[in-house]
DNA sequence: GTTCCAATTGGAA
DNA sequence: GTTCCAATTGGAA
């Protein structure tokens, strides 16, 4: 009579970085007669008769209400292994595709692996396990927002190693006794680890920085899309063009029409967006002007789509090339400064800032990249243009002077032209 | 009589990125009779009278079962809800350590942000939302792997995005029907926004990538730490040795002695690492040799552990000096080759490339940085030393001159000295 | 035609 | 003493 009821088990030994359940019978139960949750019982099997370790999650006299119970918990866990098998797919396909030949450090088997490694670090004898997860599960389930909710295994793992850095950094008075006892052998292990080397704190915060700004632009990305056919700034385009004047005074004024024109083009966003894929569509063919950064930059929508954000480099280069006439590239620089190394040569104009500010901060946040280098490619691009400019001069220059001595001076070379002009 | 059951609600007025949920009587249901899971309700609240929609998630007689079902579902969030949460203290703390001051863009809540723009950006009718969410849970649970699973919006919104990605690229046979209709309003323009763009889906790609490299570095960061005292590769020190004396040769041979003598401090690791945080400090006073990158440069353990990997320039720097002598750095290059724009100085010796592969490799990977970049910091490095190293030369010779005109060839200013050596 | 590379410089910070 | 910056160059790719 003291056997009609059930148990909702978690298999202690098929324990991965997911877990399996299992709802038995009571009568199924080896050994002990006392049970509660936490607890970890040998249940036999039905079938085959061999005994397996589950550790109790919840008794009950109604089978169907465990069972339910257990298509949450698996409902659950599917969740997250779900969105983890998706990434991880991802990115294999990703290495498949071989932006990278097979190297060491770039596999993509993370969880295993993780797995393997820590399993394999450890000293401790593997029996001891059951009780340590046993002593874990125990706590009580109502404290809310501290381990005892970290039911996945992987989640747990993430908790602690932010728990155990955070309790150093702040101090945050987190009961010390939820990380002593050895929870699963690999985390005490690695944990022990990092205590001595502070620095290792820091770096790993950086990271997390890290990861979180490109997250970040990794979303934002997914909205400029949108925002793109929404926006209306318009006071953004008048400014850069009074700027980009300003920038050419000393230049012959012929030549950058096109681009003015370009700049003249902007139409006000006709209508609210209605968000249909056509729109969207459309929405390229016209030459609406996006704003980037603060605004100060208006670049036409189809540019900054065609842009190639995985190359900070050639992102950089297209929206110079996008923002300004390619002889303001070749006569101005990144600050006007002088060459230090070349005290003769004159230094350039400046490159408006405002607008090399836009385009430094867009492509850093876009492509994760340190502001420095987009600048550096700012510069190089500039001097790029600045050599195709003095070579296109020189041929000009040549061609000019080879026109001059085919006709006038040169009588001997040119002597059975039929028509001498001037 | 018809009324004598419970109902386990989500409530969906209150849905943002986690979800409430409430246990409530049949009999506080207002308006139609039949009721089942996945269909909104509309929930009379016993005490203010206010009613709420709420989402049918289960039905049952007994009012424990489905409080004990709730709580599971609380739990379950709350995994993820600590997690993300503790990720984001963490990155607010840095930032109110102001790595950045305050800027556009740095804001800490991305889950509101997120929700904010999302629904705010769509022109639909609110009130359309709950049917919406009906649709999408009224499908079936049963068949695995499918967004059916997806109970927690903030990973259903992961996702549908992924998947969307998914179908587009390799088109696996996901059954579309899942992903059509408008699961969330906010969800659906999005979707619709992207499709026309697949130039965004190599940049999320690139991004996961990048993404997944940093998670790689983090783990292995953590390992390292373990690996350190475990190593003892003995090969590495004797060839950096004659790379390094080769790259001496037309030097003076004096004043790097104490670097060699660090060289030659390798002590193989006495015994295999027990895990023990006394060992592990231990070894950092010991100066152990610990190799990076492919093992072609050793590093004492206690350098390479106060090495500021925040900062991709002073880590590479850091890197430099504990490997190469000063004066090797002053009088090396990064490639060794002439400097293009002066044909008329001499070009410097090249630093060891192998060296040079191994400390670019360390640094770009651990800090997340094109190579290139790195590659810049060392050339930059070297012609600092090289400046200071020049400096020290002229102040030598300046004292030696100094001396030789108090001494010898200058009778009037030396006039009244006792003692003339020489 | 274009992009990328790195050696050199003086000076700011 | 040290780090960082960016302007310039010729040539490789």
């Amino acid at each position: 009579m003291s056997q009609g009821f059930w148990v909702l088990v978690e298999w202690v030994d098929e324990r991965n970085v997911f877990s399996n359940y299992g709802v038995v019978s009571g009568s199924s139960l080896i050994g002990d007669t006392e049970i509660h949750a936490g607890k970890v019982v040998l249940v036999r099997d039905r079938h085959s008769g061999i005994a397996k370790r589950g550790q109790v999650l919840r008794i009950s006299d109604t089978k169907r209400h465990l069972k339910e119970m257990k298509v949450m918990l698996e409902r659950q866990d599917n969740q997250v292994k779900s969105v983890l098998s998706l990434c991880m797919n991802t990115i294999k396909e990703m290495k498949t595709r071989t932006m990278f030949p097979p190297q060491l450090n770039q596999s993509g088997h993370v969880l295993q692996e993780r797995n393997e490694i820590d399993s394999s670090d450890s000293e401790t004898d593997p029996e001891v396990n059951p009780e340590l997860n046993f002593s874990q599960s125990s706590i009580k389930i109502n404290q809310a927002n501290h381990p005892e909710f970290m039911n996945n295994q992987l989640i747990r793992k993430l908790y602690e190693r932010t728990l155990n850095r955070r309790s150093m950094a702040s101090s945050t008075p987190i009961p010390q006794k939820i990380v002593e006892p050895k929870l699963t052998f690999d985390q005490a292990t690695q944990t022990e680890a990092v205590l001595p080397t502070p620095e290792k704190i820091t770096e790993l915060e950086a990271l997390v920085h890290t990861l979180h700004r490109q997250f970040l632009n990794l979303t934002s990305n997914l909205e400029n899309i949108q925002a793109q056919s929404a926006l209306s700034e318009d006071y953004c385009e008048v400014e850069n063009g009074e700027i980009r004047e300003a920038n050419e005074t000393h230049s012959s004024s012929s030549g950058n029409q096109d681009i003015n024109i370009k700049g003249l083009m902007v139409r006000r966003a006709s209508a609210q967006t209605t968000n249909t894929t056509v729109e969207v569509a459309a929405s390229h063919s016209v030459d609406k002007m996006v704003g980037i950064g603060s605004g100060n930059v208006m670049v036409p929508a189809r540019i900054l789509d065609e842009i190639d954000w995985t190359s900070y480099s050639s992102a950089t280069r297209q929206l110079l090339q996008a923002v300004f006439p390619r002889r303001v590239l070749a006569t101005h620089s990144l600050t006007g400064k002088q060459s230090p190394a070349f005290a003769d040569k004159p230094a350039k104009k400046c490159l408006d800032p405002a607008v090399v500010d836009d385009i430094v901060n867009t492509v850093s946040e876009r492509c994760g990249v340190p502001k420095g280098v987009i600048r550096g490619c700012i510069t190089t691009k500039c001097t790029d243009e600045a050599k195709l400019y003095r070579n296109r001069q020189m041929f000009k220059k040549i061609r000019q002077q080879q026109h001059q001595e085919n006709n006038p001076p040169c009588p001997a070379s040119s002597n059975e032209a039929p028509n001498v002009r001037e």
